[in-house]
DNA sequence: TTAAGATAGTCGCATCTGCAACGATCTAAA
DNA sequence: TTTAGATCGTTGCAGATGCGACTATCTTAA
């Protein structure tokens, strides 16, 4: 008879793992901060990058659903957090980007999280952290998951 | 100034991973045979274990809310794909097993799931999805997400 | 025995998010 | 230029799910 063995099988822990990680970096950005994830990643993409971007941008990049996207702007904005600018060149997108409020929020919580991450990972050495890093990386390479330069001209849907 | 890396950023990495894979598979168990996460958790651990078990082991286990799970019970006894049996002992809780229906289902389903999680992993090498295996392992343990045997002997939340 | 507290499972409610339709705008081809 | 099709962002809607309250039941201690 077939058998699968749930915990063994990776489908499932990643996504008991993903969930438990998650839940333990919301305590910084949702509780200390009222973010919820698709904000913070608004606001992550918009730290890393020079560049203010497009929430169509956003969206690829994170994966995250455009609609959701479009949500946790106009949060982001009631919140003064980030803003938007008209696109002279193509009127339909707007380009966003921190305000002053915006980035000095982001400034508190980076550290917050990256030692957050660290706590999740510090069962592992310094060669097993980068070991699971270039794993993870084969597998979203795989899955096409990887982020490239030229993503940044990606249209619609997700 | 402070920034962070999304794309290095293991919590979002996991994720993100989760989310593809877990699509990745719904073809098979949602698409296929109409079953959705839960449903699918409540059929695996069934057809995992020798002995029938509760809702609320099912739960914790594999770190489901109860509603959730009771939910898809509901929904997998109306397809006759599980049934309940009274325990004499306790009779706040039932013990949950898998008909003839179920385990039908359950028979055909493993091999695809199988197949799907080996076509994910095909990027990596036979040791490469051991160390991958080990290493979820460890973060799992440092987080207390590993399945014990005492944990059947678990009480309400999750 | 009785009473207080814990636990199993259910359900209403609120929230989150994907889907799809929509208006506005851009692009490309006739 | 005109028109068909694509794309950006928004929004209504529906489905999924966590939370908390609830009932029924069990356990433990007075």
């Amino acid at each position: 008879m077939a058998k699968l063995d749930l915990f063994r099988f990776v489908p499932f822990r990643l996504n008991r793992l993903a969930v438990e990680v998650s839940s333990a970096l919301s305590v910084e950005y949702q509780e200390r901060y009222g973010l919820d994830i698709p904000e913070w990643r608004i606001l992550a993409t918009l730290g890393f990058r020079v560049e203010p971007c497009s929430a169509q941008y956003i969206a690829h990049c994170t994966r995250t659903h455009k609609s959701t996207i479009s949500r946790a702007v106009t949060a982001l904005m009631k919140r003064q957090l980030v803003e938007r600018v008209e696109n002279a060149d193509d009127r339909r997108e707007f380009a966003l980007r921190m305000t002053r409020k915006g980035k000095a929020l982001y400034e508190e919580l980076i550290p917050r999280l990256l030692r957050r991450e660290q706590e999740i990972l510090c069962c592992l050495s310094a060669q097993e952290r980068r070991d699971f890093a270039a794993l993870l990386g084969k597998i979203e390479n795989s899955l096409d998951l990887v982020q490239t330069a030229k993503d940044a001209g990606v249209k619609d849907g997700y």
